[in-house]
DNA sequence: GAGTGTGAAGGAATTCACAGCA
DNA sequence: TGCTGTGAATTCCTTCACACTC
């Protein structure tokens, strides 16, 4: 390193991004500072909270240091104050506004799920493109008609969008997204989709985390020679 | 939490463990690969396989080497050895005896899409607390108590457990796991839990995951001079 | 010539260790 | 003294470039 152009590292981009993995952990921290919260804790270690997570205590640190920087030296992190900023960080300091496409049953228990409104969104609409489930209640909407996306999208300000369709079908509801206000898209569907310039995508195939785990797990009984590595930790997300 | 211990690694292990980053890549190329195969294509090169995967040519071949060494100088992968040999390293080249903690909306949406024998896990028992649902039908099987569960689980050989339980009782679930032949655990709870030794954790928090996209996701129509990072290409699991 | 396998270089994320503030 | 923030070291993963095989 250390060659001769001393910084000027991202060409132009004042990108100081937070790497993703870190990304990753916000919200087990938020989690778990909710949990605190509830408890009426109000001051907390980076510590008390990598225990609680699963992690290095300094990995937290550089983390919070990154995303919320709002720690005290000698005292640690007020919850409240920590809580708002992971908050504030991950955009979900106002409930955004979030849609579902596909009225299966993966779709309605996420729609169930998901209407927890302590999880920061707000679903504000659910669409099928089959006409015998248009008109259906999923909790407290209806479902919409798929082919009247672009215009509900548009109207009720949808910024995120859940794709729980057939793997067949998911391409062709990304591409719908584009020209709306819809930004990030999640995808349950088990195929790999393009998104549209300026919307961030990431894929959730349940398959595919079960055949992960797959290979940590040996056949029980198994007096194999196999001794099989452990699963590094907290893996994934929620850790 | 994490489950195991960051430690013991694998103690004696010789340890020769591919990468997790590689691992969670192998379910890509193992979908990737099946679909060339039902295409009639016997033959792909790194290069091919990365295009369908999102992903360089060169961790491709990283990769293979790693986990499914079958590659030939000068031609490229055979299609069929090549799954067979990811299904292999994937523990899933025999369908692997699975089990469900939770007959609600998740659990049964999980379980109908799991039931798809492609994706190597062959459901055996579907469980539940609540005595309502006990008896009830989910697909094929019938809903169990979840008090039988580790007669169940000894008697029909679980490998591995899928838990779409409340979080509240997500610990309790995996406490049980302890002494029978279930050796991973796929947790949607929005909690973290602790495995007994020898059980491998992995956790998918649904809301976790739209938090992270979240933060990628600026408010559209935004004039904000935030640019917002834009997330990293294939993250997570599927591409 | 085509395309894998792999040492070596490069980069990214984690961990260490301690300086610095309360 | 307690605990955060952060340069420096370390470890891990990715990328490059090419030797080697078909």
């Amino acid at each position: 390193m250390a060659q001769s152009l001393p910084d000027l590292p991202a060409s132009g981009d004042a990108g100081r991004s937070v790497p993703l993995p870190a990304v990753t952990r916000m919200p087990v921290y938020l989690a778990a500072v909710e949990s605190l919260l509830a408890e009426g804790i109000s001051t907390v270690s980076s510590e008390a909270l990598a225990a609680a997570c699963g992690v290095g205590a300094s990995i937290v640190r550089r983390d919070l240091t990154h995303a919320a920087p709002v720690g005290r030296r000698g005292v640690g992190y007020d919850t409240a104050e920590l809580a708002a900023a992971i908050r504030a960080f991950l955009r979900v300091d106002r409930a955004r506004p979030l849609g579902i496409v596909g009225a299966g049953r993966l779709g309605t228990a996420l729609a169930h799920y998901l209407s927890d409104p302590r999880h920061g969104f707000e679903i504000r609409a659910v669409f099928d493109a089959d006409p015998d489930r248009v008109g259906q209640p999923v909790g407290s909407l209806t479902v919409s008609a798929e082919s009247d996306f672009r215009e509900i999208a548009r109207a009720r300000g949808l910024e995120l969008l859940v794709v729980a369709v057939p793997g067949s079908a998911a391409q062709g509801v990304t591409d719908m997204v584009a020209g709306t206000s819809v930004t990030g898209l999640l995808n349950f569907a088990p195929v790999p989709v393009r998104a549209p310039a300026g919307v961030s995508v990431r894929n959730v195939d349940l398959a595919t985390e079960l055949q992960v785990l797959s290979h940590f797990a040996p056949a029980s009984g198994g007096a194999d020679g196999e001794a099989a590595d452990p699963l590094p930790a907290n893996t994934k997300t929620g850790v």
